[in-house]
DNA sequence: GATGCTCGTGGAATCGATTACATCGACGTG
DNA sequence: CACGTCGATGTAATCGATTCCACGAGCATC
């Protein structure tokens, strides 16, 4: 491969005006520039970002630990974070982490490695000692969904306070009074808020949320197959179940299946994360969407704010509900709604009018 | 951030043993290699692998470019390949291409300056100049899923032939007569090759495959739908679509939705590619499954392989068919199938007899 | 015409590692 | 005792870029 020295060689000048070039620097003759762009083209030279990142100290890209690829909800947050950084001039390298500590330290330890510019996390814990130095150390670093408590690292979340109150208030509107929960790992922030925040929306109503519909989960498919046959094996099974996340859903709804029985005829159920898949599902999921996309987006905007050395501010927005069918007909409505119309994600329709 | 001088300046050593201790080169004394140790703890020093891949010439790192992350088949191939990788010592860094040629260029580009030790491409297209020259220029490549015919690089791939000659099988027996077929882009191998084997399957039965039961369509779920409203428009539309992928299955899915017909009464449904989801859709899509993870494993494998300075050999998996309700029922059987036995895919069932 | 500035350029230091080569002491052997 | 070998260590070159500094030419200012 062509470095720079077999440039300088091929146009006839110094090594530096090759940089200069390269970097665009004013102070340049218009002739020096052409005979090097003219040998770079020739050589088909490529700088060594390798080097370059050496001698800069920069490496123009993000680290990303994500909790897990195979949740639709990550890869779409992948997604976007990947595209605003690409908009911004910065890569992303992601990392996996399985919903394992031990592999997203390995992941932290990887991109700290590497020297990437900025850290853009969604803990899979509490925090291990690793994440806590870097944070400590001073790398530019960014919490996405989930975050630590107590470390001073901007957030970038969707608050679902509101879109859980609008869930209960539809449970409760179709009749459900038994609620029960497919909590997520009590280590993470999402695990714990998502529980609080469905125990306060059933006390507005007066009910309870006993311990035992409180199912402890990974946020894994298998983890909501195995709570949910917990909950079917109670004296008094729970009229509604609702999943922390989009993967134990499926895992609740595989265990209803298992029984031969039916959602939401024999038990009801939604999920906190809406994904397309839950538009052609039987029935359709009713879910609380947070707006993932914006989400990736500002969390890179915090982060490159941090990074160029401005503030990076945390941020806060709002997820909502959509209902569909897998909680009753709220409607016995037109024959089927359209979903090319809509194909992603549905109208909240909380306001129709029950049969 | 503590560099190979501090630790050897806090050891009283010189970097030269530094580094012996750290790569743990024979000839470094016990006493040395404890101080070295001693230091290195202290300072919490870690190697900077921008310099050490500067110096040595290898970044121990793969690149991946996938046609859309968004695809769940393409995650899944993700993930196995990050796996795998991570078991032999290197990392992945994930270009997401969203079948866009430009876009899989910027990776690829991006990917080579960073001088990735070898790259694993999915090609969106028929081979860029960009693409064409890394791969005569001798860097490590192999292909994962789809290829580039003419260029001297392994394949790692899923033929899906049988499986596709199972399911015209299974649709034939069921009664069905005209099958029609949403094809991928015609620049990509998987997108051409899926037709070919659904015509030779046909020929086999008698049967014949017009062009207006071949829709053109680019592997996202936009182009099945649209297609898919296409055939049902004709004045004799097909009894059977087969989505060349699982995105325009969704689409397909939803465009005879929106009319409110159903599936399979009104239209059956086949896919390439199984994904967990389709076990939950309503119904259940009959779908060809990949060895995804088996890919992707095999894939590494063959990278590494070159990398190494061994051949690195091409590798061709059988696909196979899993029949499920979107066709029509094959049997009246049991009540329901159980799919907490076999969630993510059940076993085929070509060899059932015909009702 | 001397002085000072700007502009274009090249030489050389530098980033943080690895590694070839030189050095030096200890030890075994003839 | 002289010599060769081997193990442990340090010095310095090197990878491919960026960038500080020096230098010379051209030009304006006084």
């Amino acid at each position: 491969m062509a470095s720079i020295k077999d440039v300088a060689a091929e146009a006839g000048v110094s090594v530096a005006t090759v940089s200069r070039v390269l970097n665009d620097h004013p102070s340049v003759s218009a002739e020096a520039r052409t005979r090097v762009l003219a040998a770079v083209e020739t050589l088909g030279y490529r700088p060594n970002a390798v080097a370059r990142s050496l001698r800069t100290d920069q490496t123009h890209t993000l680290g990303l630990v994500i909790s897990d690829v195979l949740n639709p909800y990550f890869t779409e947050l992948a997604r976007s974070v990947e595209e605003e950084a690409r908009a911004l001039g910065y890569s992303v390298i992601i990392g996996n982490a399985d919903e394992r500590p031990d592999l997203q330290d390995h992941h932290v330890r990887n991109l700290l490695d590497r020297r990437i510019d900025g850290l853009l996390v969604s803990p899979t814990d509490g925090g291990s000692p690793l994440m806590l130095d870097a944070a400590r150390a001073g790398t530019p670093m960014v919490f996405v969904d989930r975050w630590i408590p107590g470390v001073e690292v901007p957030v970038v979340r969707a608050d679902g306070r509101g879109a859980v109150r609008d869930l209960v208030a539809h449970l409760h509107g179709l009749g459900h009074r038994r609620l029960a929960i497919i909590a997520g790992p009590a280590a993470t922030t999402t695990g714990r808020e998502r529980v609080e925040a469905f125990r306060e929306a059933l006390g507005a109503y007066g009910l309870e949320l006993p311990d035992a519909y409180i199912g402890q989960g990974d946020f894994q498919a298998d983890s909501g197959r195995r709570v949910t046959e917990g909950f079917l094996d109670l004296p008094e099974p729970p009229e509604v179940v609702f999943a922390a996340d989009n993967l134990m859903a499926l895992g609740a709804l595989d265990a209803v299946r298992a029984r031969g029985l039916r959602v939401p005829d024999d038990l009801a159920l939604a999920a906190f994360d809406d994904i397309r898949w839950f538009v052609h599902t039987d029935p359709p999921i009713t879910a609380i969407a947070q707006p993932t996309g914006e989400l990736g987006r500002a969390a890179v905007r915090a982060l490159v704010d941090r990074i160029e050395g401005r503030p990076g501010e945390s941020v806060t927005l709002p997820a909502r509900l959509v209902v569909r069918r897998s909680c009753g007909e709220p409607v016995p409505a037109s024959p089927e709604p359209d979903p090319a119309q809509a194909p992603a994600v549905q109208p909240p329709v909380t306001n129709r009018s029950h049969s």
